[in-house]
RNA sequence: GGCGCGGUACCCAAGUGGUAAGGGAGAGGUCUGCAAAACCUUUAUGCGGGAGUUCGAUUCUCCCCCGCGCCUCCA
């Protein structure tokens, strides 16, 4: 089977074929930085996430531009009452996203643009669009006429050729011919950042910034454009009527879009107030690798019930992986090899790229994964592992790492390195089981203390080993004495 | 009302016209100085309800019930 997507365009799965062969290039809608993204945010991209890694694992040569949104309502709102100007306002959130991203395991695009580094662009297209009969002005502000662009609708599904009744018109703010219409630059406002242009003193709209720098850095006709469920209507649908209108071509040919993450089975949200943010969950003694396992776990067209009992399953299922990871690795296997094992693995390599070829299950790739683990384990656990079939296992699951990024423990380090643990300061509480404090030791200290505690073990003084083992615990680390050694994890 | 998504074991969650992946939790077992941890085994005659098509449906069709999302703030 070849690599599939469900494209919102077609309302089908159908099989990738990106316009030049080798090359992918793709455009995800980023954040507004206002705030702190909240994980349901996070949710979307880890998923953009997933999918270029997993392009980049098929092969592709990957263009990825990512936008910022750093000029809107909100943004402006609460610029102002934190009293800061706008850009360094939003310079706060932007660095706060980007330290999200790294605990996050997410790759940076090869493109991050911010829409105020982009009026002069956008000014340009709007007066293309003006020039070409789709845009009117209106007390200094322009519109997109809705009525001039016949496909409106094609994405979401709609049909607005009818007159919709008690449509609502937000004419108290702007004043637009008809209520479908939208924004593309709204005149300036007393007290609001505007920038002199052409077209006026003012500021861009929302949508026109992904329509302008899409095209700036993809061209006039891209791959893949994607983001969450609710960006479909109108925001999705709007991108398409402005680059269409501009460019009298197809704009983008396979639309993903997530579905979103709920909690207590509503949406989670910054108007609903029922969000988390990845600091919180740290705060509460979460691994990032484990909301990351979690939120890359559920298919990304399925929608995903945020609980806290979930991410403690995310947790231990996470645990059952690096334990595996680290016993192949570590652990002594008689010389030789068998060659069925080598097949094994093999045959779990293709099981997950199958699965991911098939619009990206995650699920089925976790489900081989974990059989590949099963097996090992029972193939070790009776001695018929060999040393050389250890490199295949390895092999099967570093591939297999390539796309969920979360093998490797690095949460304590980027934690540390990023502020975020403080010397001596205990952990939360997160599921009603008092943890001791963590990230008090260095590794070269636990390891000392172990390497204590084994020469107490060899001349057979338990009561001291016993007694390093329990300081260790109340210290955050946990010990475990295994055939490859005494190996240790932080809590 | 329109459009769309979902309802699978105690929890999370795949999936197929031919008889239910995987993870967590529980239970049993193995290993270990001890404990912990780890590992193994095990847990749905059943897939929201009803009718239909079929040799056979959880999977297709129709109706119904329930939850959620979008319908110009929103990942």
């Amino acid at each position: 089977m070849s690599l599939s997507f469900f494209n919102t365009l077609t309302g089908k799965v159908e099989e990738f074929k990106p316009l030049e062969q080798g090359h992918v290039r793709m455009y995800t809608c980023g954040p507004t930085v206002y705030g702190f993204a909240h994980i349901g945010n996070f949710r979307t991209f880890v998923f953009q996430d997933i999918l270029r890694r997993y392009l980049k694992y098929r092969g592709y040569e990957v263009l990825h531009v990512m936008n910022v949104t750093d000029v809107d309502d909100n943004t402006i709102r609460n610029a102002q009452a934190a009293g800061l100007a706008l850009r360094e306002f939003t310079a706060r959130y932007i660095e706060a996203f980007q330290v999200d991203r790294e605990l996050l395991n997410l790759e940076t695009p090869e493109v991050v643009v911010r829409a105020t580094d982009h009026i002069a662009d956008m000014v340009k297209v709007i007066e293309t669009l003006i020039e070409k009969g789709f845009a009117y002005e209106s007390n200094g502000s322009y519109y997109f006429r809705v009525q001039s662009f016949p496909a409106y609708g094609k994405l979401s599904r709609t049909d607005f050729s009818g007159i919709r009744a008690g449509a609502r018109v937000d004419a108290d703010k702007y004043d637009k011919d008809s209520a479908r219409d939208f924004v593309l630059w709204k005149a300036a406002k007393p007290g609001e950042p505007a920038w002199d242009t052409p077209l006026g003193r003012g500021r861009p709209g929302w949508h026109i910034e992904c329509s302008v720098m899409s095209m700036k850095y993809l061209g006039e006709t891209f791959d893949i454009h994607s983001g969450g469920s609710d960006l479909i209507f109108p925001h999705h649908e709007n991108e398409i009527a402005q680059s269409e209108a501009a460019t009298g071509k197809p704009f983008v040919r396979y639309w993903l879009h997530s579905e979103h993450l709920t909690v207590n089975g509503e949406k989670m949200s910054k108007s609903l107030g029922n969000f988390y943010t990845l600091r919180d969950l740290i705060a509460q003694g979460y691994k990032p690798t484990a909301i990351r396992y979690l939120l890359a776990s559920v298919p990304f067209r399925k929608p995903l019930n945020f609980t806290l009992d979930g991410l403690h399953q995310a947790q231990q299922s996470l645990d059952r992986l690096r334990n595996f990871h680290y016993r192949l690795a570590m652990e002594k296997f008689p010389a030789g090899e068998n060659p069925a094992f080598a097949e094994r693995a093999r045959a779990a390599r293709l099981e997950f790229e199958t699965a991911l070829d098939d619009d990206l299950n995650t699920a089925e790739a976790l489900a081989a994964i974990f059989n590949l683990i099963r097996e090992g384990n029972t193939a070790m656990d009776q001695g018929e592992f060999r040393a050389g079939d250890r490199g295949d296992f390895l092999d099967a699951l570093k591939r297999w790492n390539q796309i969920f990024g979360v093998l490797d423990d690095k949460d304590h380090e980027k934690l540390r390195k990023l502020g975020f643990v403080q010397e001596s300061e205990p952990c939360g509480i997160p599921d009603g089981h008092p943890r001791p404090p963590a990230g008090t030791l260095s590794s070269q200290e636990i390891e000392r203390q172990i390497q204590e505690r084994e020469q107490a073990r060899r001349r057979g003084d338990y009561a001291r080993a016993d007694q390093i083992r329990q300081e260790l615990l109340e210290a955050g680390v946990l010990l475990e004495d295994t055939k490859a050694g005494t190996r240790w994890k932080r809590r």
